[in-house]
DNA sequence: TTATCCATGTAAGAAGTTACATGATTGA
DNA sequence: TCAATCATGTAACTTCTTACATGGATAA
């Protein structure tokens, strides 16, 4: 998905400039996608260009003129092709994982305090969510918000009942005295060398 | 996360070439990262120089001398480094709940079959991480494959009691009477400018 | 016979981010 | 007074992907 569909779509929900549809991407889409005004101003400008969306300049007070953008009929076609596309599959980006999945290499704080800070941030998303939520949206957006709202829940419910697994000194000393460490020299051991 | 990180926690499973690497990457890691070899192969090279991996050669018959990288001390080192800092905030990027925002511009039979197709594979990536899970795993490794079954379980189950949100051609109905579609031109309703 | 696996690497290209440039207003 | 908000845009940079180059072995 590309920036020209992103702004496409933020203009289904009403006129706006380049400022006001990143702000509305963060509002409504952070948690899927996000944009920088780097890439959405050329991608507005290219768009007026291809006749996807119209212009109107507003003058402003001390500041650069506000310039509103509105899909055109042509725009919503186009928005309607990219949309109907198979959808990629989804993609997880997660340094969260990567540390819990390496916890026995980390002092056991560092483990715990990233498992706290995850579990705020998903509290906070959760509220975020829960203030999103508001029976005049489309079912497609309620379904989404409902979509964030049971996955975040799961999460939080998974780290609560399972974090002793990577915060147990005494697990995680089991890891090490099957490595062989405080033994020999920590390269001697792992003379595994397959993957499968 | 940058590719040289990943490289290097890959090599804690055991020494490896970039091919094999790529694999563990793909078997292990995918959920949540993936690199192309255009990306591990100078990550390699580098890691090589910078005295965070070594290599050794070994011969092949018809095909490029396999290189074989081990962790140093101080890649291990390094690794340790890197795994420390906070990690970024998880980031997903999710095409299908964009299409699913804005289920009511698309038929439903899209939709429907959307759905399904996202229903199936999230039964796939279960199934694969039910046979990656086996008791002799480092229990990081067990908390991160419990976390993404945690994850999909919630997804489905969402899925399946909420499709109907979106697949309803009643509630779709309703959205296209409250823009006053069926009635004017396309672009006539939507005064709203202002996005809070 | 055709595709996939094995095996490494380079070069070109795509897509995005960050930093810079400019500058008034408003709230803490 | 200092930071944030509003407002647009360009240029340099980073990072990764895709395609290409090479080619034997093996499985369907």
């Amino acid at each position: 998905m590309d920036v020209r569909t992103l702004c496409l779509s933020v203009l289904t929900m009403g006129d706006a400039s380049g400022y006001e549809i990143k702000k509305r991407l963060e509002d409504h889409f952070r948690y899927f996608y996000d944009a920088s005004f780097g890439s959405i101003y050329p991608a507005l400008n290219r768009m007026q260009k291809d006749g996807f969306v119209t212009c109107t300049h507003e003058a402003q007070n001390g500041r650069p003129d506000k310039k509103v953008y509105r899909l055109t009929p042509g725009g919503r076609l186009e928005l309607m092709r990219q949309l109907r596309q198979a959808p990629a599959e989804d993609r997880l980006r997660s340094e969260f994982l990567v540390q819990m999945m390496f916890a026995d290499l980390l002092p056991v704080s560092d483990v715990a305090a990233s498992v706290d800070q995850r579990l705020a941030s998903c509290r906070n998303d959760l509220a975020d969510l829960e203030k999103l939520d508001c029976p005049d949206l489309s079912p497609g957006k309620r379904f989404v918000i409902g979509y964030g709202k049971a996955i975040l829940t799961a999460a939080m419910r998974y780290m609560e009942e399972n974090r002793h697994l990577v915060e147990s000194e005494a697990l995680l000393a089991q890891v090490k005295a099957d490595r062989g460490e405080d033994e020999e020299a920590p390269e001697a051991a792992a003379p595994a060398r397959s993957a499968r």
